[in-house]
DNA sequence: ATGGGTGCAAAGGATTTGCAACATT
DNA sequence: AATGTTGCAAATCCTTTGCACCCAT
């Protein structure tokens, strides 16, 4: 059936993590929104459908998710911490007045760069992004 | 005398913000040391010599800094908040081994980048950083 | 039967806030 | 005197942990 989209059990599967449903939910919750959401988002998002489900399974699944390279965990700053089931690199910007995380797919994310320039460390992910005010609240602003 | 150094104080007034006592002592740790520290390791290196200095004092420093742009907030996840008195764009590199961040002076930050790529969003600042296991945690696993 | 996953309640920690005292102008 | 800054204590909030239960193998 669907063969060209990835599904939420493919992705865990693939990377070695068990797919139980609240896993898959929240997988599937983070490959069909790709609105940065936070813990408290996907817990209320999930969370009527699924009432026995806890916040704590949420927080617990999104860092297993985040060490297993399942999902990318963007840490604008110590209060605005979310993730992103996009793990292809790319960057963000991130709207100090709305708060949102839009994506910049035009901007080149500099990665897997020679190791000379690495100083020899080993990269296992890149986060690029750029703050500022939005277009949308430059405008509200004039 | 100093003049081809930048001081705190100067920094500070560059900058809008008052140069208290307090400030001028975070400003100038941050200025002589560009090890990343943390609100805890600020608070630390100048409770000795300053023992009427609260951690809110830090706290609130650090914030205000931050949104002056007097210095860096860098925030590699919830857990690891620190600061940078370098406020030339570069990128960084994080050990999930050590936790140490580096300055990678060799990867260029791609910044001010065209508005059409940008969307028409204002800039503010920007980042750029790398995780992995460092090189030294490297040797020691093997 | 066993190992891992889940969810509740509670603990833990980091950061912020309220407010009175203080410093600086 | 007035304004802004500091520091204590307390509150708050987010995240993690301990542990018992449950599910799937």
């Amino acid at each position: 059936m669907n063969t060209c989209k990835e599904t939420a059990y493919e992705r865990l599967t693939a990377h070695g993590v068990k797919p139980s449903v609240q896993r898959i939910a929240i997988m599937e919750y983070l490959l069909e929104h790709f609105t940065h959401p936070t813990v408290e988002d996907i817990y209320s998002a999930l969370h009527p459908a699924m009432p026995t489900l806890s916040k704590t399974t949420v927080y617990n699944t999104l860092r297993l998710f985040a060490e297993q390279r399942v999902a990318l965990m963007i840490s604008i700053d110590d209060h605005h911490v979310c993730y992103d089931g996009n793990i292809v690199p790319h960057a963000h910007y991130y709207c100090e007045q709305c708060g949102r995380i839009i994506d910049l797919c035009g901007v080149p994310v500099p990665c897997l760069r020679k190791t000379s320039e690495l100083q020899g460390h080993d990269v296992s992910s890149v986060q690029l992004y750029y703050r500022g005010t939005c277009r949308e609240c430059k405008e509200k602003k004039s």
